[in-house]
DNA sequence: TACGTAGATTGAAGTACCAG
DNA sequence: CTGGTACTTCAATCTACGTA
């Protein structure tokens, strides 16, 4: 396990953070339990800390995340001064330990048929537990913008300030996390998919998006199935119905107009293949919600 | 009046398999 | 990895009729 996956909403959170600094033959200190997320980044010198089984010797630009509820421990005292950050955050959703996997690429059987179209669409935020950071110089400025944030936590736009700067280190993180290349079919399904969610309101067909990609069709097909659990016509079906439930909870159009603005030449047609991924028809998905 | 459903038909898309 | 073929499956259309 690589990774922490986070679930948002809700963004993780912000609580406290701080600069430190051990001198030769003393230790970070070890703790089990500690209740919140531990970000260890360190400036310059080397941590030693194991969490769990694993062994970390975190450097001079390395960052390193504690997990709330896995205890850590010190493997051995610095041998050099070591300065480093700390911060403690926390997420009130769901969370994680995952592999890592390739962020490109949509969750495989992506079912935009059951997004909700009333609620922010939720997403995952991955941070590895271990990292070299790809802008030290950012990692930085943030870390130290927090805390001189710190002498001014009682006014209530401070503690929002800390929350913004907080996801710019969020993102530094994220962007710090080792991606594996693309596979060739795996990006010729991105592309593919791309094209279909460009042109679904088009008459596309197989051919077209093969002449597009220059690929034979089949292949196309092939590496859709592979990489999102769906047929080309399937990923549009689905991602007409998507749209199509936008316009029905937020215009007036009649059925036909939307499977017309969605790529349907036949509202029955559309009705059809609104019911087999929503259960309900058109109308009915529009009436549960008036 | 607008929309949903069902059945028949046809051509396109998908799948399995093989080859380069 | 990619293309080609043969076969199967299914998307799309049209139409008629029922329903809200």
């Amino acid at each position: 396990m690589n990774n922490i996956q986070f679930t948002a909403p809700p963004l993780p959170h912000y609580i406290i953070s701080g600069r430190d600094l051990i001198i030769p033959g003393h230790e970070h200190p070890s703790r089990r339990n500690l209740g919140v997320f531990d970000l260890l980044y360190v400036l310059e010198g080397t941590l030693y800390i194991a969490e769990e089984q694993r062994q970390y010797e975190v450097r001079q630009g390395q960052a390193l995340i504690l997990s709330p509820n896995l205890a850590h421990v010190t493997t051995k005292p610095c041998e050099v001064p070591t300065h480093y950050f700390w911060l403690h955050f926390q997420t009130t959703g769901a969370w994680q330990h995952v592999e890592q996997h390739d962020y490109r690429l949509p969750p495989a059987n992506i079912d935009y048929a059951h997004i909700s179209t009333m609620d922010m669409n939720p997403f995952t935020i991955e941070l590895p537990i271990y990292a070299t950071i790809k802008h030290p110089s950012h990692m930085f400025e943030a870390m130290e913008e927090l805390s001189r944030l710190r002498a001014l936590m009682h006014q209530q736009s401070t503690r929002w300030q800390q929350q913004l700067v907080f996801q710019e280190i969020v993102q530094q993180l994220a962007n710090s996390v080792e991606r594996e290349p693309r596979s060739q079919a795996a990006e010729c399904a991105e592309l593919a998919a791309d094209y279909l969610r460009q042109h679904y309101q088009d008459n596309v067909t197989a051919k077209e998006l093969g002449e597009y990609l220059n690929f034979h069709p089949v292949y196309i097909a092939r590496c859709m199935k592979k990489h999102f659990g769906s047929s080309p016509m399937e990923y549009l079906h689905r991602y007409r119905v998507h749209q199509a439930k936008l316009l029905l909870l937020h215009t007036n159009h009649s059925i036909a107009r939307i499977a017309e603005e969605v790529g349907f030449s036949q509202a029955a047609y559309f009705s059809t293949i609104f019911t087999k991924y929503e259960g309900l028809p058109p109308r009915a998905f529009r009436q549960s919600y008036r």
